[in-house]
DNA sequence: TAAAAATACTCCATAGGTATTTTAT
DNA sequence: ATAAAATACCTATGGAGTATTTTTA
């Protein structure tokens, strides 16, 4: 049984003649009688009486003329599912945000794509970078944003901007009023870090080797201190536990005068994270994900150097 | 777009791996990737995303796979139709029937049709015999049984009995005791015919041509009557308009002390007439209409022979 | 290196064409 | 005699095979 065989017994029952059907059907008269013969043998059923005057449809033809009737309007939606998921830009985009970066660049990202790409929706997942490398190998999501290094089997990897660390103490703390800071100053501070899994801890830990979660100070004294996301951080260090680190973006633009945070630049060379978008490879909406690579750029954040020009991949 | 090729694409979709989903579906890996490539060409859209790895299936392909089930599913209930369709016993048949024989001949027919072929309902039309011939022409009904001659265009015509004619006289009427009435001594009677359309109006007359919608008597009163069914001029018989001729079948096995109507059989040679079942020759469920041939043969009717050896065709 | 899909090619089944015959009115 | 479907026969597309290459983890 083929669907053209179907489309032949459609017209001929609409029709009531092998010529005229023939016609619509744009063959000739032998073979649209060819192939219902042979539909007819296959199913072991009489689906039309022929007459030199006139085509008729048994009882049993006529039940199945309409549910060959049915399986092309079915196969119709096939071609109008394929007619909408052939824009790129259509349809829902799973994106992937790390924690450190989602709370600060969603807003401004959801806004552009919103206007730049209205019928593609995003799904967005936050998560550790090493979870979002799976769900990207899954094809549970469609591409992610992460910082470098990364190396996700069967990504491409672009950078998209690089973004500075900036020191945060207590608006009481000796430093608050300072113009910088040297990353060498921070193994004299009790110092407020991520939990371990978040890809910021490891920046961070980079910049100051000597905080590590159970460093003590002279006396014996905890000096390091731990936080499950960046606000709760922030929290932590205005009541006093100690200093930390944190990425430009999620630095707010205007620092509240009743603020209990100080924001401090550091001193050259300043530290900073590569942000990059990744995709697998295979998947077939490039041009979802260009789009959103330049809605990265259009984001306006603070202390952020966006990277237009970058060169093809880097990992 | 194929049927097979949505096999092909369903079977990956299940089994997110194409050699394995090539064996489900009997054909090498190749052949089932060059299928999916042809039909993700034409419907111009990525439906697999092929990794070393692993096979994923895209958004709009999920969709798709989807509607490809549905698809599948219908087409199965294709092949359910054609199934029933086979037994030529299953599924009503359209039977027509001259108006005088539809009520004698149908109790005892659909009795045993009932036990015969219960899954084959028949669907009654009761008409005039050119209504009929029209009617299996047009696929309105599937066979009928009525009074030869007949000639229907594609039509095969089978004698199934001869049924003889008997004269109908009021109770108190000279004849009411004789053994048998000679067919010229009708034309000294009064009459009642069947109104034109009917074949056995023509019948009686061929027996009786004096006989004549506006035969009058010596002094000019109405000697021939109309009724418009067989029953209605037997009723007029008994209220003393005159005499008739019925066929055999309409009349009572037992006829009841207080009838008002007397039955005397024909002298030889006894009028008759033959009734046939005619089909369309082409009609594609042979065994169904010679059960119910057979089961006419099994009808226990008085005053009628049945043909069971009747010869191929007659017209 | 190994596993999987893609490619190259070959073959044959069959869908479709044209010319003709059969059939029924 | 005519109109319509069936049949005969031919061609070419493309579906399916095997062997091989490419790709990527």
């Amino acid at each position: 049984m083929t669907l053209t065989e179907l489309r032949y017994i459609v017209a001929v029952a609409r029709e009531r003649h092998f010529g005229r059907a023939a016609e619509k059907c744009f063959v000739s008269q032998p073979t649209l009688s060819v192939a219902i013969r042979k539909l007819e043998d296959e199913l072991g059923v009489t689906l039309f009486e022929r007459n030199a005057a006139e085509v008729t449809v048994t009882a049993t033809g006529k039940r199945i003329v309409e549910q060959a009737q049915r399986v092309l309007e079915e196969t119709a939606a096939i071609k109008e599912l394929a007619k909408l998921g052939k824009d790129p830009l259509h349809g829902p985009l799973r994106l992937g945000v790390i924690y450190t970066i989602a709370p600060y660049l969603l807003p401004h990202l959801v806004k552009i794509l919103h206007q730049r790409a209205s019928r593609m929706p995003l799904i967005i997942e936050e998560n550790f970078t090493h979870r979002l490398r799976d769900m990207l190998k899954q094809g549970e999501i469609d591409c992610a944003i992460l910082a470098l290094p990364f190396a996700g089997p069967g990504c491409t990897v672009r950078p998209v901007y690089d973004e500075r660390f900036v020191v945060v103490v207590p608006r009481d703390h000796a430093w608050a009023k300072r113009k910088s800071v040297a990353a060498d100053e921070l193994k004299r501070e009790s110092m407020v870090l991520l939990g371990a899994g978040h890809c910021f801890r490891d920046h961070v830990l980079e910049v100051c080797p000597e905080a590590s979660r159970f460093a003590t100070d002279a006396e014996g004294m905890q000096r390091t201190f731990e936080g499950s996301s960046l606000e709760t951080i922030r929290q932590m260090v205005a009541s006093g536990v100690g200093v930390t680190v944190l990425p430009a973006s999620s630095v707010p633009e205007q620092v509240p005068r009743d603020s209990l945070l100080a924001y401090v630049p550091f001193a050259r060379p300043v530290p900073e994270r590569r942000i990059a978008l990744a995709w697998r490879r295979t998947f077939p909406r490039p041009q979802a994900v260009e789009t959103v690579r330049q809605a990265v750029f259009a984001c306006k954040l603070h202390g952020v150097t966006m990277l237009r020009e970058a060169p093809a991949n880097a990992a």
